[in-house]
DNA sequence: TGGGTAAGTATGGGCGTCAATGGAATCGGC
DNA sequence: GCCGATTCCATTGACGCCCATACTTACCCA
């Protein structure tokens, strides 16, 4: 599996270290991305994180606009200069930056959510209740579009 | 990591020394670049720093005009003549100049955006408030374009 | 099938190293 | 000989690395 896959909870240690999940860790591994990058969401209180494939992400959207405008250095204060690289220790910890806690509210757990190509760290009350909705928004949609047999592309 | 990457905040001592983030003292030797090429923006009370990268762009910023014409002048001028090659001393530090520290108004902290090739330096007050309008107009930003499949997050 | 064992994970803490900072010392020119 | 600039050294505190421990899980064998 390449993918990060499933949510996990863990609780940060005296000095704000918490365990990457093994499952992750072993698809950054893979990834080949020295550190983990972290980028808080626009949003949400909430952190992306992964490695190259998120970088690259990251990299395309700002590629869209000319270096020196105005909207790219928007986008790069924004995303480039918000976001971390927080360093792997040899247990596969990493430290949580004041400025990552305090966006998502992080007290003494967080919890991974699985994204696909990356994944979020969230504080896990917060997590939940976003879940909750998350799920009733898909529910709506669900009610919305799967009542007609098959249409091809949600007019809306 | 070769992009300049996070944002840091440091303290000016006595003489008016500052030491560069050492993430971004890394990125700068592999860029090759002897010292710190420094150059005002335009638009903000700060200054665009880096190396061999930076100024590579603003050279081909400038080439999209006639060399000689009043354009190119104006551009050379500016962004050739206010810019700055600061020294780096052997602890990692650089000595603000007082062109500098007045067009961006730093008293005794800065701040060091990372900006991919380039990274910039604020007067930390002021750094929060452009912060904080560049991650709105973002927002905006991405509504108007990312309102479909393939915002931020979209799938690969 | 059940118990015992081995392996891998999450977590806690001690210690050395490096970075940020302050100040002294040295070199340069005028 | 004075002043500014540059280099050198010293301190403090944060961070990375190492080792230790508690648990859960997976596995093996009787």
């Amino acid at each position: 599996m390449d993918e990060f896959v499933s949510t996990f909870t863990n609780r940060l240690d005296s000095k704000g270290r918490v365990s990457i999940p093994a499952a992750f860790r072993s698809v950054l591994v893979r990834d080949g991305f020295e550190g983990l990058y972290c980028c808080p969401t626009l949003d949400q209180n909430a952190v992306d994180a992964g490695g190259n494939r998120l970088v690259t992400q990251i990299r395309a959207s700002l590629t869209r606009f000319e270096p020196f405008s105005e909207d790219h250095e928007f986008l790069s204060t924004t995303l480039i200069g918000e976001s971390e690289v927080l360093k792997v220790d040899p247990e596969g910890r990493v430290a949580l930056s004041e400025a990552i806690k305090a966006h998502a509210g992080i007290g003494d757990t967080v919890t991974f959510v699985g994204q696909g190509y990356k994944f979020q760290i969230w504080e896990p009350e917060r997590f939940v209740a976003y879940r909750d909705e998350a799920k009733n928004r898909v529910r709506e949609l669900r009610r919305r579009l799967g009542s007609g047999p098959r249409a091809t592309g949600g007019t809306e």
